[in-house]
DNA sequence: CTGCAAATGATAGGTTGCTATCAAAACCGT
DNA sequence: ACGGTTTTGATAGCAACCTATCATTTGCAG
């Protein structure tokens, strides 16, 4: 059975802390706030599992590895900062792709990315 | 200088032909019908030189190869066929995309992806 | 407290997509 | 048609990301 660990208590509070989706590396790196000479491998795992528990959903940006959000109820999208490689959630959609899709297709779901610069990076850079 | 050469051709030829943007893959799948035997090393080739002189722009999806179109005027977005990985072009863009934008971020850029299952795939399942 | 199944960390291995290498073939100005 | 330069095809190499392996450690039921 599943055993509470202090690994994947401490990536949970990481994701949870960082208020917006994180890649491995970046769990890894904040976990290891909680818990010091975590794996890797560790964090993978636990990602697998808590995504399969839907506790966690996988943002995907082309070209980046995926990174993870905690689950939450609202539809949103995402922006990539380009400087630090950070994505947030962004509120807000503008609905309505139906009338985007071509006839005949049918029209599943959508993903709406924003890139650009983040407010902590446009003061960074002044 | 740049010679004119049957593959380079062929992979031009296959990409107007498309009408959609192509992987690598799929652009050497179509460009053997021009000039058989061509090898995976010329696409790869050819679409960067393609890229670079701006007749080809490339097309990101999330978790597959990018995929390669002839540059158009029209601001436009794109279409994933879960079932054949085909990639369409879409018209009309929901635009403001701002309103969206946290406060104090500069919004650059924004992708649109469409996901669901094209007009041929549907009618193949029923 | 004890024992054992589960979890961990280190790292080797796998996969995929792309680039480098190099001998052979194709362009193309002359 | 010649000849040098570019391009090509095959394949080895590389990079990024993820999974498998396995000896050691840890959680936890009894």
């Amino acid at each position: 059975m599943l055993r509470r660990t202090q690994q994947r208590e401490a990536i949970k509070k990481a994701l949870i802390e960082a208020g917006r989706p994180l890649s491995p590396s970046e769990i890894l790196f904040e976990a290891k706030e909680h818990s010091p000479g975590m794996g890797i491998a560790t964090v993978y795992r636990a990602v697998k599992q808590l995504v399969e528990s839907e506790w966690l959903v996988p943002v995907e940006i082309p070209g980046e590895p995926p990174r993870y959000e905690v689950v939450r109820q609202d539809h949103h999208h995402h922006f990539y900062c380009r400087e630090c490689g950070r994505v947030y959630a962004v509120e807000h959609c503008p609905g309505d792709f139906r009338r985007m899709t071509p006839k005949g297709f049918a029209l599943e779901s959508h993903e709406v990315l924003l890139r650009g610069v983040c407010a902590e990076c446009r003061q960074a850079a002044g």
